[in-house]
RNA sequence: GGCGCGUUGGUCAAGUGGUUAAGACACCGCCCUUUCACGGCGGCUUCAUGGGUUCGAAUCCCAUACGCGUCACCA
């Protein structure tokens, strides 16, 4: 009997979407899709004290931005529903109560607040565990707080298993008496998660490896239910690179870090999509590295999942994004790119497709666009030395002996012919009229009036952007610091 | 500290007893070239350590070290 594969992603609605939870999402995403299985998602809010208002929407948004689509889920419903776990108090109350009268769990009111730390288990201790039917009886009557508590084992050892670790024993010993459901009537996430992925009949488990010793903690909730064990997937953490070089799990103070910061610089969902893809996961039978979602789920399986930790590398995901910009076309890149960028001059309005086009191989993420055109607002203030270039055995000398020259050139140019193409046809053929080097040229006038020594674009593209005008008044400026 | 998990180059990683230990990013060099970038070619650098097992170990076993996780009425 081959059940049908169905995976779930649970969190937590705090109003922002780490990497790392991206990729859980993901691989439980790949791998429902992979098996024509279903992908739920499921709203774990049992804490009220950390609810953040527009948290669904939040998730909702990003992983439609993603390319992640839940099969059901709170906003499109399904046979399991609701999918949200503060709709769903009742549920746990009666499973919990049920285990009760099993004898798996037991009723505490021990007060959270009165010190245990001298019981023989940490913050509390297990005597409520032998409490009379009668004292209990009477707790309840008169309404006294409780929480219900798991009953653990006292000796012996659980084992489960995981796909990527294999078999997993903790002693019954380190399992403490977990609290089921709290004070004001929620289940703890360990708890609710029990109960959901069962009803939801959830048949893959992905979740972070910090869960690993909780891990039996489930077991034995399973076992003591007589449900069907689901398969566990324990995924190795994302880490950070320090600057000390250590590395410690991702967080904010490593930069962006969440699927919508790495958006707002620039970085496209597509290409972070693949980036985290990669992040822990390689396909076994090819080399490539750019995927789309349809190649991704058509490759995906969890054979290719690492189970040590993956640094991010800031370096290799804007190679990602870059790749997918040279995908691109130029409208769309110039459309997408100009979002990134203020107010610009009319100028550069006008030949906004064509700058565009220039920065497209010469950028990791749109927010680097920005400054790569700032020399196109303003001609930068630069030193002499600039003009130096061994290569072209440049240097302010020549510079000044042919800037005037040049600029005479460029003036007898109409506005008509100023374009990228006439511009270079009339200056090469000045160039082999003179008998002069293309590179000293073009670097003298290029350098003349970008004012920057790295540019996007060469000279003639630079001048037939800056137009005839804005050019001349350039060159005249940087002419005259020349001979100043 | 107890318990658990992990460890192939700077980073992502392939590899499952016999390989020149793939590939990619980064870095360096060369070529192309109106600068840079793109593209092409090439280079650098890896099996944490110590013991076994074996004719032979990155691959199996055991220690050690280091890293990480977990010990909540948080998820």
């Amino acid at each position: 009997m081959s059940q049908k594969v169905r995976t779930r992603f649970a969190p937590s609605p705090t109003g922002y979407m780490h990497i790392g939870n991206l990729r859980t999402a993901l691989y439980g995403y790949l791998y429902a899709k992979a098996q024509k299985g279903d992908f739920i998602l499921r709203i774990e809010d049992t804490d009220r004290t950390r609810y953040v208002a527009d948290a669904v929407d939040f998730i909702n948004r990003t992983l439609e931005m993603a390319h992640i689509v839940p099969d059901e889920g709170p906003d499109i419903g399904g046979d399991c529903g609701p999918y949200v776990q503060s709709e769903r108090m009742d549920i746990y109350k009666k499973y919990a109560e049920e285990l009760v009268k099993t004898g798996y769990a037991y009723y505490c009111f021990c007060d959270p607040d009165e010190d245990h730390s001298a019981g023989e288990f940490g913050g509390y201790d297990r005597t409520c565990r032998d409490l009379d039917a009668a004292v209990i009886e009477e707790h309840l009557k008169n309404g006294d707080p409780y929480v219900i508590r798991q009953k653990m084992p006292l000796d012996g050892s659980t084992t489960f298993f995981d796909v990527l670790h294999g078999n997993i024993t903790i002693p019954n010993s380190e399992l403490e008496d977990q609290v089921l459901l709290k004070r004001d009537g929620m289940p703890t996430y360990n708890f609710a998660n029990v109960i959901d992925d069962h009803l939801m009949g959830i048949s893959h488990i992905m979740r972070g490896a910090e869960f690993i010793t909780s891990t039996p903690k489930y077991i034995l909730l399973y076992e003591a239910y007589g449900w069907e064990v689901p398969t566990f997937i324990h995924l190795a953490p994302v880490m950070g690179k320090n600057e000390d070089g250590s590395v410690s799990k991702l967080s904010k103070r490593h930069g962006a870090t969440s699927f919508d910061d790495l958006v707002k610089l620039g970085y496209l969902p597509e290409a972070i999509t693949n980036y985290v893809a990669l992040l822990g996961w390689n396909p076994k039978t090819t080399n490539q590295e750019i995927f789309s979602m349809e190649e991704l789920i058509a490759h995906f399986e969890l054979d290719g999942l690492s189970k040590s930790p993956a640094v991010f590398d800031y370096d290799k995901l804007g190679w990602i994004n870059g790749e997918y910009f040279k995908a691109m076309s130029d409208e769309e890149f110039a459309k997408r790119a100009r979002e990134f960028v203020g107010d610009l001059p009319d100028y550069l309005e006008k030949n906004w497709q064509m700058v565009a086009a220039l920065l497209k191989t010469r950028v990791q993420r749109f927010s680097d666009v920005k400054e790569e055109i700032d020399f196109l607002i303003t001609l930068p203030e630069f030193d002499a030395g600039l003009y130096n270039n061994k290569r072209n055995k440049v240097n302010p000398e020549k510079a000044a002996e042919l800037m005037p020259k040049l600029v005479e050139l460029l003036e007898g140019v109409s506005e008509a012919d100023w374009n990228n193409d006439s511009l270079y046809a009339k200056l090469e053929e000045y160039i082999a009229a003179q008998e002069l080097k293309k590179g000293l040229v073009m670097w003298v006038l290029r350098i003349g009036v970008a004012g920057k020594s790295v540019t996007p674009g060469g000279a003639t593209e630079i001048l037939s952007i800056l137009g005839k005008e804005n050019s001349l008044v350039r060159l005249q400026k940087s002419l005259a610091n020349l001979t100043a």
